[in-house]
This record gives structure tokens, C-alpha cells and sequence, in this order.
DNA sequence: TGGTATACATCGTAACGCGAAGTATATCGC
DNA sequence: GCGATATACTTCGCGTTACGATGTATACCA
């Protein structure tokens, strides 16, 4: 998929991911992976901003002698995917602006 | 809207604006408002872009003492906006993963 | 004469995705 | 026992891109 378009999904993907359970970096990336594929690095670029925008919190669990953070959504990360639903609306208008046959022939 | 969203959408947008008739700068600018707007530094960066990759043709004609710059969609760039249908597929099961009920409560 | 519309161009900046590389532990096959 | 693979997180640097600011130039209207 074009990375332009995959961009401005990412955050909601990412927020819509932890929504309902708590979730961790490595968990996220497999339960996105049949709608969105994201490398590691982009994951983590990826919560750290959305954590440093109050959109989630962060505890640290220890898991078989390893460190491992997991994420929780906060109300402001809730609203963030409100805004997105809002989005949808505009972006529809957009496809069909785009997809629209030519109107000279309507 | 979301800048991140808008990305994605407006290469396929622009290529929109121009696949049923050639058009120019402003006129594009003024033919997309009602959907996206964007401001004509982005325009013309596109415009440059889209050139470059193929996917249209300029030609400049003269109107008024002023010189206008037509652009005309190439086959590639039909492709393009094919391509972006293609990608809508996706983004709507996206869509559907963002915003589906909670699944512990279904 | 000043404001607005038309029309295009360039520069610098900041945001962002991602590949590459690194660190560290656990498990499984040979 | 040892290499491969999976798990888990981190950091760096690069290239793409949207856009505000600014500039140039003409036409028209009050």
C-alpha cells in the first residue's frame, strides 16, 4: 500500500490496537499485521509520540526475566480515534471525488 | 483534517482534478476546495512531482499577457488513480478495524 | 492608488516512516 | 552444546513531503 496513505492511519491503527486491553509493542504489530503492516522501529516512534501527546500511559511489566511495556489508552487517545470516525466522513466525499466518472458524460 | 490523512489522498486527488479535462494551477486549487484544500506551494510542489514520475504532461499556452500551464493526465497517471482504488479496499477494512465494538463484548 | 484576484516559483523547516544495526533473553532442532 | 529463530525494545540517519513565507507579475475595480 502507498505510504502516503498508510501515514495518516497509523496513529488511529496504533490507538484502536490498545483499545480494548493493554497491549505491547510486539503484540501490537501481530494484531495489526492482517490490516497494516509496520516495522519495529516505526512502532515505537509511534507510541513514544503518541504517549508524549497523552494519547496512552506506559507500565513496565516484568515478563520471563524481561522488561516489557505495555500500553494503556487514555480518554484523550478514546477522542483521537473520535476524531478519526469524523475524518471518514471527509475522506469518503474525497474518494468519491476521485473515483467520479467524468462529468461531461453524466 | 488530519495533515497525516490528507497525504495520502492528494496525489490521487490532484490527478482527479485533471482526468476529465486539462487544467491548470488555480483552477485545480479552486476545482478541489469543496473536498481538500491545500494552498498553492503544495499544489505546485505536487504538480512538479507528478510530472517528474510520469503521470502528466505540461504545456504552456499563453492567456491575458500571462502564461498559463496546462496539464494534461498521461496513461500512468489513469494508472495512479486506479491504483488508489485498489488501495481503498484496504483502507476500508482499516477502517473497519479502527472502529469495530469492543470484540470482548461481541 | 490601494486592494483583490489571477498565476506561478522558490526556500527553509519540521514531521514522519523506515531500514539498519544494536542489545538481550528464551526456546527449539540438530 | 550450538546455531537459528522468536521475543522485545532502542537509537540513528535518511529521504519524502506539506506548507508557510516570500517574491514576481498582470489585470481590474473602487
Amino acid at each position: 500500500m502507498d505510504i502516503q496513505l498508510k501515514r495518516g492511519l497509523l496513529d488511529a491503527c496504533v490507538l484502536a490496537a490498545i483499545k480494548d486491553e493493554d497491549s505491547y509493542g510486539y503484540q501490537i504489530i501481530k494484531d495489526m499485521k492482517p490490516y497494516l503492516e509496520l516495522s519495529e522501529s516505526t512502532l515505537y516512534t509511534i507510541l513514544k509520540r503518541l504517549e508524549t501527546a497523552g494519547m496512552l500511559t506506559v507500565k513496565s511489566v516484568e515478563h520471563e526475566g524481561r522488561l516489557r511495556k505495555y500500553y494503556h489508552i487514555t480518554r484523550q487517545g478514546l477522542g483521537r480515534i473520535e476524531e478519526f470516525k469524523e475524518d471518514w466522513k471527509e475522506i469518503e466525499s474525497i474518494y468519491r471525488f476521485i473515483t467520479r466518472e467524468d462529468a461531461r458524460n453524466e
